[in-house]
Order: C-alpha cells, then structure tokens, then sequence
RNA sequence: GCGCCCGUAGCUCAGCUGGAUAGAGCAACGGCCUUCUAAGCCGUCGGUCACAGGUUCGAAUCCUGUCGGGCGUGCCA
C-alpha cells in the first residue's frame, strides 16, 4: 500500500513537472509513513516540506498543488493537507480486507521476500574450541541465526559458518592439558599446570584417551617435565611453563601429538555443535583455521599480497602490515620475529578466503571485546583491493543474568561461568532464543531468569506464545462445538462484516508485518521484529477479551476466524524466524 | 591519553535513520471471570529525551563541546 500511494504521488509529480510548473530535474526521494495519529489518516507524506527548500517556496502551497495533480484511487478514500504540509492518506476498508486474504493465501510464505541475487556470509559464534560454550556465546548464536534466518527471508542468498580457531597456542594449551590427564590417568603423578585447562572435561577426555588407545602415548613424569621452566606457584613463569610443556610434548610424542590435540579439539567441538543444534542454530560450514595454512598456505599469500602491494614493512625483524595507512591506531605484526605469523594474519587470510569465494557481502558477528578489531581488518581489505563496505562487523554486547533483582556472579577465569547449555536447560529454547534478541545487540543486556521462566503476560515469549495458542483454542472448540460448518473461504467472503476499530487496528498492523521484516533484516535488528510481535500479540489479547468470535452470527463469526487465523499465521512466521516454537495450547 | 558504544518515566527498554502532542512493558494504584484459556483485558499515575551550544520549516534522532557509565587499546588467541 505504501508502494501504491508512493506511485500516485510520483504521478503527480510527473505531471507537475511536466506542465512546466516545476523544474524537470528535480527528482526527490518519495518517504511514506504511517501515522502515528489516527487523525492524521492512515499513511502521510512529507514531499512538500522536503520540496520547499529547492522550490523556494511555501511547503503548504506546494502540498496544495500536488494535491491537486494526485490522480484518483479505489484505495484511498480521502487527501489531506495538514499540519506544515503533510499530505494524509486515508484508506478504505477495502484496501484493509486484502491484506486478510493475503496472508491466508500466501500462509508461511507471506511477507517473504525475493530472491535479491545477493550472496551474503554471516559468521556468528566462533567460540575457540576450548571448552562449553556460556551464556555470552549464546547471544551471539541467538542473534546470528536470527539475523541470517532474516535475510534469507528478505531474499538473500545465505551462508552460514563458524570460525574454528583449531591452530595456535590455544589450542596447544589445550592439547597439552588433554595428554597431561591422560598421563594422570595411566598413574603418572604430576603438578598440572596453573594455565592449562582445568575443568573437568579434560580429565574425561584423558581417561577416554587412555581407552582408546591404551599407553601407548604413555611418557614418563620425569621425561615430561625434564627442561620445563618452573610454574608460577613455584616461583616461575606460567606462560614459559606451558610452552616449555607444550615442546615437550611435541617432542616426545612426535606424530602422536595430533591425537591428544585432536581428541580435545573433536571432543569439545563436537560438543559445540551439539549445544548449538539443540539450540536451534545449525550452519552451511565449520570453518577451520587450520586448513587456511595448510596446502595451499593461504596465510603466506595474504601476507605476499600484501607485500606485493607495499603495505608490508619489516621492523625489529618482524613484518608489520601498515594499517595506520587506513586510519588504524598503529602497524600490527603478522609475522613474528621467531617466524610465526599472528592470529590477525590468518584473520587476513580468512577475510581474503571469504571475498574470494564470492560473497557480495560478508557479516562478522563478534563480541563486545573484539571491536578493536574492526579498524584493522578492514583496513586489509582495503591493502588487499577490497571495498571494505563490503564486511560489515555486528558487535554483541555482554549479557549479565539475574535471578529476580539478584545478579548471579559470573567470572571465566575462576571457571564459575554459567554455560550456554545451562541456561537452555533452566529456562528452556524459546525463552532463550527470544530474550537473547529482543534487545538491541549492541547494547549490553540483564537477562532475568526468573522472568524467562514466568508463565504469565509479564514473559513476552508466552505472551507472544499465547496469543497464537488462543487462536488454536477458538478453532478447537469450534470443531468441537459446530464440526465442519466452516470454511476458511466463507470467512474470507464476509470480511465487510469486520468494522470494529480493533479490527482495523489489527489489519494494519498485518500490513505492517512485511516491512517490519525488511527493516528488521536490512538494519540486522531482529529485536524490532520481536516488538513487532509482541505488539501485535497485545493488539489481539484486546480484541479478544472485548469481543466473542464463536456464538456471533456466521457470517460474523467466520469473518473474525479468518482475521484470527491471519493473525495467527503472521504471529507463527515471526516466530520461526526468531527460532521460537508457535504451540497450539498452552 | 586515544578510539568505539551508551545516557529517554522509579526499573527494563522502544522510538520506523530528521516529522505532527516522546511510546511500550514492569512497578504503584483502581477496576473486569455463571461467556472461545484471567498464562488475559481496561483505566490512573509517571518525562527539562544527561547538560550546553549549533545545523533548519522541524532535532530524542545530525554536528561540536562538557559531564557521567561501559568496552577496547599485545611480536596473545
């Protein structure tokens, strides 16, 4: 409708333009609104306020005369010349009716959008694999999947993938910590290191290790620990401590290292993934780091790229990649002095990887603390030819939980972290899909948990939920009471009987839903969309309570079902997009 | 220090990218069930949009500065 009164708008122009009146060139953005204000008719204009500055004339006076040139439409009863020079639409009942036949007929594929021929990544989680995902993860997954369950909706050509960080000292650490359980399992009596990974999974994976594969990667303690560097307990260095572990045991096992490396990375990953599935969060691609440096070594060809475009200069024996050159803070190292390259260089490579696959754009969804880094890669897209408009970078604040008004402590050092799966297990799927979204990503949020476990209208998500159940409930006891005395059709034939301002209300706000998609989708702030649906949530609850559906007239009461079920439809649509379950009853 | 984000009702947050009289939900107070789920509905109260300037027909929204809060700022990953 916006579209229609857009057009009619633009003839109007057309022909002022073309009597001569105005100047030809002159070809303003047309915006269309909805009004906030009844009074004010059903969609408005602003053309004529925008117009008067290049006009050099009055805004009402140019409102007069486009109103004069506007030519005639079914949908619109009556134009407006209000306020400073708005021009008021109002629309006719009609125009409301159809947009109840077109939800019914398009069902789950109403407000869906074309195909834009547009292929977009969007990259959300990729937590190092190190250990359970926690609750700051989980915003992060919840509001990746919606933002690209979004723009697949809007017509987008969607890629989903995960960043497995599986290379580095990280994982090292990990690798290492997994071996030193399992030496503690096959009896060896060791100090574990106060940086390597102390949670209990790893034990389990050392015993499943010594399972597996019996002792064959057995070493003794003394061997182990030979030219270790002292740990921070016994007056020595914890990070010279690991690594010195780390050598050891890449030395002493040889090949073999892989398989305690790859026992904790497959376990925890596996474990990831499965987290995330029953999430509801799946993926196109998992991601590995390490295939980046493995044949061919996409990482040293980033940094030749680099090289070859005079961005690369070597300091103290290090490559620095000039990213002060693209208004970053300073140089950053790719390439350490012993020879190593940097975790941003495979970042670089990765980025580079993801262009060169040929997404038209790519969405990084990082946490809060990552957004120090956005300057610099974009930066190398820049260094690499790239348009760095092309990487768009969603930063996804903190969560903190409460349990009423109490804040439940949460530290990641001390291991006292709430995981993801915890909080699915305490509050359930849809109430974590749901609260992780409905505010704004980028601002940092207070999940209450008691609150997301309420069953009352204070839950957004059962008050979303139940007004989608009460429509089941009516059509239930419809059946029940009338059996099949009703069709969808003989509803969609009475819709003149709906005249209520409720109802009204509640056609335009189906209108509404398409656009609420499109904007919740391209400004990737699926939390509008949730709004959206609560609002309309509340908008039936009131008609609802003040007014009976079964018991009225048929040809009422068919009318009101198919309103209902039009309602209930865009409700489930919504819904699904934000990974939340539609129920039949509550 | 520098960079980014934020400041809207007592609380939690919206505000359709510059529009008309700033909106919801909690909380507080007062109403509504022999009627399709009261897991709900209706009403009342509540505001110097942090502050000060600027841009223009028009600013919570854009620009500058001040105050206050969060985060970042490694040859870590």
């Amino acid at each position: 409708m916006k579209e229609h009164v857009a057009e009619l708008i633009q003839q109007a122009l057309n022909a002022l333009r073309s009597s001569q009146e105005w100047p030809a060139d002159l070809s303003p953005g047309i915006q269309i609104e909805r009004t906030r204000d009844k009074s004010h008719g059903d969609l408005a204009c602003n053309i004529a306020l925008t117009l008067a500055k290049p006009l050099k004339s009055n805004p009402r006076a140019i409102a007069q005369q486009i109103l004069e040139a506007l030519p005639a439409s079914p949908n619109v009863i009556k134009v407006e010349l209000a306020g400073p020079g708005f021009i008021n639409f109002f629309l006719s009942e009609a125009s409301n009716y159809e947009i109840v036949k077109k939800v019914i007929a398009e069902g789950e594929q109403f407000g869906l959008g074309s195909n834009k021929e547009q292929r977009i990544q969007v990259e959300f989680v990729s937590a190092n694999p190190t250990g359970p995902l926690h609750v700051g993860h989980g915003r992060g997954a919840a509001y990746g999947a919606t933002v690209a369950n979004l723009l697949e909706a809007v017509g987008y050509d969607v890629w989903r993938e995960y960043y497995v960080n599986d290379a580095g000292r990280q994982m090292d650490i990990l690798g290492t910590s997994v071996w030193l359980r399992y030496l503690q399992a096959c009896g060896e009596t060791l100090t574990f290191p106060s940086n390597g990974y102390q949670g209990d999974y790893i034990a389990d994976y050392g015993r499943e290790l010594l399972d597996a594969h019996g002792e064959s990667l057995r070493k003794t303690a003394a061997e182990v620990f030979a030219n270790v560097c002292a740990d921070a307990p016994d007056g020595g260095d914890k990070e010279k401590h690991i690594d010195d572990l780390i050598n050891s045991a890449k030395q002493l096992l040889g090949d073999d290292y892989q398989i305690p490396f790859n026992k904790g990375l497959d376990a925890i990953l596996g474990d990831i993934r499965d987290d995330l599935g029953e999430f509801g969060v799946t993926y196109q691609e998992w991601f590995s780091e390490r295939s980046l440096t493995q044949n061919p070594d996409q990482v040293s060809r980033a940094i030749s790229k680099l090289q070859e475009n005079g961005f690369i200069e070597e300091r103290d024996g290090a490559l620095w990649f000039l990213s002060t050159q693209f208004g970053d803070d300073k140089d950053r190292v790719v390439k350490r002095e012993n020879g190593q390259t940097t975790y941003f260089a495979s970042d670089i490579a990765y980025h580079l990887n993801k262009f060169e696959r040929g997404f038209d754009r790519v969405i990084n969804i990082w946490g809060a603390d990552h957004h120090g880094y956005i300057a610099r890669v974009k930066a190398a897209l820049q260094a690499l030819g790239i348009d760095p408009e092309r990487l768009v970078v969603r930063l996804v604040q903190f969560v903190s939980l409460f349990r009423g008004d109490q804040q439940v402590q949460m530290s990641t050092r001390s291991g006292s972290f709430v995981t993801l799966r915890e909080l699915r297990d305490d509050v359930g799927n849809d109430a974590a899909r749901f609260f992780y979204i409905m505010r704004k990503a980028d601002q940092a949020t207070d999940f209450d948990l008691e609150l997301a476990k309420s069953e009352s209208k204070d839950n957004p998500v059962y008050y979303i939920q139940y007004a989608h159940a009460r429509v089941s409930s009516i059509l239930r006891k419809l059946n029940a009471e009338s059996g099949s005395d009703w069709s969808i059709d003989a509803g969609l034939s009475q819709l003149e009987k709906l005249e209520l301002e409720a109802e009204k209300d509640l056609m335009v706000k189906l209108t509404r839903y398409p656009e609420a998609l499109n904007s919740a989708a391209e400004q990737f702030e699926p939390h509008s969309l949730a709004h959206y649906l609560r609002e309309l949530a509340g908008d039936y609850h009131s008609y609802y309570n003040a007014h009976k559906i079964l018991g009225e007239a048929d040809e009422l009461r068919d009318a009101r079902l198919a309103l209902s079920i039009a309602v209930q439809q865009v409700l489930r649509n919504g819904l699904k997009l934000l990974g939340v379950s539609a129920p039949e009853e509550m």
